[in-house]
DNA sequence: GTCTATATCTCGATAGAC
DNA sequence: GTCTATCGAGATATAGAC
């Protein structure tokens, strides 16, 4: 049962998926080819094809991931009064999500937007972190406000962009989470 | 004479550069093949490469006027004194340059990581935008006004972001700039 | 579950005529 | 400067044995 929930065998499936967003992440999807998965694994290439349909598919179940992981945080804030505490709460708990789980994840994304466009895991993940910019944008019209929002939640997964984030040293996740809390606090 | 700069007898190296472009931001450089480049040109493949050497220099010649541009900027602002005044300003210019001329390139590299990275024109890139970030950052030693001022860079090419930025309605370019002007500037 | 072997395709790049 | 024709490499994916 290669895409069952239970029942494991063997964790060969989970180290594909790690091996796979290894790879993705340093030298890119498209650059990545299956011969290189399977042989930093030391198996063949008919052997990840058990365990996944395609190559997009991998993909796919790593993504799958985040974006449960993202509608669990939206659960929670849905379900909450909408303050200055809840969105500050938000970004806390984006920022762990991030920081413990799925830092990867975002790093890959963030550096092969075209691969995932075509693969067609943008619609569900965008959803997603368009809620989540909704939860925190609550009662807030002015444009610049929003824009400031916006780069709160830049400011949490910056040091994953090599552009502007990696122009100098990664900042310590807690002065990005200091910086982002200020930046949805109301303006004094 | 292909790599000349005069002598002009056509513009099929311009048209080439601005169609490749074209494909390489609506579909990634590495899903973009040059025969669909010289389809679009209504040219065949060979004809591609009597104007470039590879696929590579192509994306070499884009970069390359990108970096030239930030070298003139970095010129105005080595020799200006370190004030809030000249910061400031070079944001205006900065993002004055993107949303006039290079938009598109901007787009292209922040969306293909892997590839610019593979290509080796990170580096010359690299080095001026940490440049550009160092003259903003004179007098800073503070991290979080130093990440507040990166955030301030990222504001100005955010719209190009289809993550966060495409998340919702693109910011008009004037708030995106007040913000930024904003961020550089000392806290009250 | 993993293997060997292979089918099939598309790509970047080149040769040489015009 | 642009064409036709082609080469060789490397990719995804499949078939079938074990």
């Amino acid at each position: 049962m290669p895409g069952g929930t239970v029942g494991r065998r063997s964790d060969t499936r989970e180290r594909i998926q790690h091996v796979a967003l290894e790879l993705f992440v340093e030298h890119g999807y498209e650059n990545t080819s299956l011969r290189e998965i399977a042989e930093r694994l030391d198996v063949t290439k008919a052997a990840l094809y058990y365990h996944f349909r395609t190559k997009e598919d991998i993909v796919h179940s790593l993504i799958a991931d985040l974006v449960t992981a993202l509608d669990e945080l939206l659960d929670w804030g849905r379900q909450r009064p909408s303050t200055v505490e809840t969105r500050q709460e938000l970004l806390r708990r984006f920022s762990a999500l991030v920081a413990d789980r799925f830092e990867p994840v975002m790093h890959f994304i963030q550096q092969n937007i075209p691969a995932v466009k075509k693969l067609g895991v943008m619609h569900p993940l965008g959803e997603k972190l368009r809620e989540l910019f909704a939860l925190l944008c609550a009662d807030v019209d002015d444009p610049e406000a929003a824009l400031r929002t916006r780069l709160a939640l830049v400011a949490l997964v910056l040091g994953l962009n090599p552009i502007f984030g990696g122009a100098q040293a990664t900042p310590p996740p807690d002065v990005a989470l200091d910086v982002a809390l200020e930046l949805v606090a109301p303006r004094g």
